[in-house]
DNA sequence: TCAGTGATTAGG
DNA sequence: CTAATCACTGAG
């Protein structure tokens, strides 16, 4: 039931903790030119949670990177790390809520910076709207799997509370 | 364990 | 302008 239905507003505009681990077993569609679209199975999120969130950007203020984490739920945030890595983001909640899940895995492809490369992320998609773009979305897959948590990766740096939030979510 | 790689950001 | 930092990856 659902299955091949791509998710609506509503869903983007909740808690990033109830979008996050809903997110694996979905499917990532992407059509990079007017080919046949890909799908992927996510299989792997992480949840940055707003301005207290001190693993998350949007914690840092606005600026013109983490822009787009103030709008709507739905929308896309990608940044380029380490000089070589576009991350793949989607945001959550709602507008001045600055919330965002990192993809962080999707079947056959683990790592976020490797799945970004995979599919042709790159700054271009920046802003799109998952909701209405004909290039990238997220459908239901009909999937409920089992979901484990556990701390999230590369974050030390926001000291040890922030660091230990059990907010990796992956099948 | 560690180098590569360059955008982003804060600060002078 | 400078310099530090970085939600990573692949090689050894």
């Amino acid at each position: 039931m659902g299955s091949g239905i791509r998710l609506a507003r509503e869903f983007y505009t909740r808690d990033v903790l109830r979008v996050a681990p809903e997110l694996p077993g979905k499917h990532l569609v992407v059509r990079p030119d007017s080919g046949p679209p890909l799908k992927f199975m996510i299989t792997e999120t992480e949840a940055y949670r707003g301005n207290e969130d001190m693993a998350c950007h949007a914690s840092r203020g606005r600026t013109k990177r983490t822009e787009v984490m103030f709008g709507v739920g739905g929308l896309v945030y990608v940044y380029f790390v380490y000089g070589m890595y576009w991350m793949f983001n989607v945001v959550t909640s709602v507008e001045n809520d600055p919330q965002a899940v990192l993809i962080r895995g999707i079947e056959g492809f683990n790592g976020p910076g490797r799945l970004a490369r995979e599919i042709g992320i790159d700054r271009t998609y920046y802003g799109e709207d998952l909701t209405v773009s004909s290039r990238i979305w997220i459908e239901d897959s009909g999937l409920k799997p089992v979901i484990r948590s556990s701390h999230r990766i590369g974050v030390d740096y926001a000291g040890e509370y922030w660091s230990t939030r059990p907010w990796r979510y992956l099948i």
